[in-house]
RNA sequence: GCGGAAAUAGCUCAGUUGGUAGAGCACGACCUUGCCAAGGUCGGGGUCGCGAGUUCGAGUCUCGUUUUCCGCUCCA
């Protein structure tokens, strides 16, 4: 099978076992919109308190917080959001490729710098020692000319941006007769902005509305509680404050099931620092959050970093930890290093003093922060891909299962009675009514034996229950292992004891 | 947003030159068996994605539309 079609099997699988759903499916869909089913919504609440009891548990010097998704509009200025997240787009009629307006003129900007520099390779054979790069550029009439091209288109782009004049945009990409790279042509069609933060208005709408938008990241709930949360829990630097919320994105397009969604959730900690130390602290951060995905046991190999050439606006340092999805290693989680850049900016906007005292030194600073980031819903779509599994047995049949990781496995036991009859369906009824206070299990009586298994192989369950006439007569049960398929004969007072130790999370987060 | 493909039962699919919608699995009840998915009997479930058009008659032909998948484009 390829690793197209498995994840065909595996949305597939998704949707019959209750795990995701595409929203609103009665009305046939919404794009790029997923529900979490009975089974999705536990294996991805288990990921989450792993995660939250990484951060906040394991580090008394992180707290945690849930900060609302509608904010302040002022918020997404000072964030950079409101004019970063607009890219100008423009669609080539002819190669159906779409570009950014913006980039194709600094493409073109490049190549007169380009073409300069070919200039002065010439100059500099033709004098020699004496060559003089700086006059040269000044006077060589090529140069100078490429140069207030350059000045020129420089500015009408800056101007057009600030304005957001879309058909001024479109004007300089005519004017400098850039063409598609792929069909060579000028047949462009309008710039169009796709605003990527959903808005909606505050307030009765009519006299001025009020425009606000749903958070297109968690973190800046962070920052503006920094103040809040710094002096109510009289945290000293290094600091870190958690929180897992819900982001949106109006991506322009939001594809393979639910690693790219425009609603998606976040688990995101900022940690406080003082500046010049940040680079430490990023390398310190890499290494803690790498240490927790190769915990879970999916295979380090399964992982790596990729280091970011292009650093957006906020950060001086930043990396990816990618996961190998079944379309390749893709972003999992962020890590950046995002200097004073907000809480300096929510200095400025806001006008209130966001500083922090170091008691030692005796200083005053804006703190610089290193933010790891990771995207719930590719934490489950990383779990379910690995997880899924076709096996041959040795009967010649095939079984599929879902070894989730126990300590995340939507259900962590079936208790099955052997037949439906002598008593057993009562006794397994016991069991789950030993068991239900601490573990999620289910009851189920229906069909063969084998056939419940099966079941229970295909949703993750690591362990079966199976109560059998020697149970009334002894008081043992089966235990049946889902990934060996193996089982051991325990007493069913055991059963507690041994269920605990595979499944539960603080096993998961000791061995950290 | 552009291009290509697809949409029939919960799932996988069949459905002939246009003539009253089928199978297997799944689901429910009962009987039987009892440790790795297929026993028997009976039963429930579909305005064939949606909307028009052609026709005496459309799952089938035409147009539109929605959604999904693949490829581009974008991705803090």
């Amino acid at each position: 099978m390829t690793q197209e079609e498995l994840f065909k099997v595996l949305v597939a699988h998704c949707k019959e076992y209750g795990f995701i759903f595409p929203s609103s499916e009665i009305y046939d869909g919404l794009a790029a919109v997923y529900d979490y089913g009975q089974m999705g919504v536990e294996l991805k609440n288990n990921i989450k308190n792993y995660w939250w009891g990484a951060m906040t548990r394991l580090h008394e010097n992180i707290v945690g917080i849930d900060s609302c998704i509608f904010m302040h509009p002022k918020i997404w200025e000072a964030s950079g959001h409101v004019g970063a997240f607009n890219d100008p787009l423009i669609d080539n009629k002819d190669s159906k490729k779409r570009y950014r307006a913006d980039v194709l003129i600094e493409d073109y900007i490049a190549k007169l710098e380009e073409k300069n520099n070919k200039e002065v390779e010439k100059g500099r054979k033709k004098f020699g020692e004496a060559f003089d790069e700086a006059k040269f550029r000044e006077t060589n009439p090529n140069c100078v000319r490429n140069n207030a091209k350059i000045a020129e288109v420089r500015k009408r782009m800056a101007d057009a941006l600030n304005a957001n004049d879309l058909k001024e945009l479109r004007q300089i990409i005519i004017d400098c007769e850039i063409a598609c790279p792929i069909s060579g042509t000028k047949n462009w069609t309008e710039v169009r902005q796709f605003n990527l933060m959903f808005s909606t208005q505050l307030g009765s709408v009519g006299e001025e509305a009020n425009t606000i938008y749903l958070r297109p990241e968690t973190a800046q709930g962070i920052f503006v509680n920094y103040l809040n949360v710094q002096k109510t829990g009289r945290m000293k630097i290094p600091f870190g404050i958690a929180q897992i919320g819900k982001a949106f994105r109006n991506e322009i397009v939001a594809r393979q099931f639910i690693f790219r969604m425009r609603e998606f959730e976040q688990m995101e900690m900022q940690f406080f620092i003082k500046p010049g130390t940040e680079l430490d602290w990023f390398a310190q951060w890499k290494k803690n959050r790498m240490a927790w995905h190769v915990n879970i046991g999916m295979g380090a190999e399964n992982y790596r970093f990729h280091d970011h050439d292009k650093l957006a606006h906020y950060a001086n340092a930043a990396t990816d930890i990618e996961f190998n999805f079944p379309f390749g290693f893709k972003e999992l989680e962020g890590i950046h290093s995002r200097t004073d850049f907000d809480l300096g900016n929510h200095q400025k906007f806001s006008g209130k003093k966001i500083q922090y005292f170091d008691p030692e030194s005796g200083e005053s600073y804006t703190p610089y922060v290193v933010e790891t980031s990771i995207g719930v819903d590719r934490m489950v779509l990383a779990v379910l891909s690995h997880s899924l599994k076709e096996e041959a047995l040795e009967n010649g049949e095939t079984r599929v299962v879902m070894s989730i990781p126990a300590p995340l496995a939507p259900v962590k036991a079936a208790v099955l009675p052997l037949v439906k009859k002598d008593g057993l369906p009562e006794l397994a009824q016991k069991i789950m009514d030993m068991l239900k206070f601490d573990f999620n299990c289910q009851y189920d009586e229906k069909d063969s034996i084998g056939k419940r298994y099966r079941r229970q192989d295909a949703i993750g369950t690591p362990f079966c229950i199976t109560v059998d006439h020697d149970s009334i007569e002894n008081g043992t049960v089966t235990l049946r292992y889902r990934d060996s398929m193996e089982q051991d004969r325990v007493k069913i007072e055991d059963l507690p004891g041994l269920i605990h130790q595979q499944v539960d999370l603080g096993v998961l987060l000791r061995k950290l």
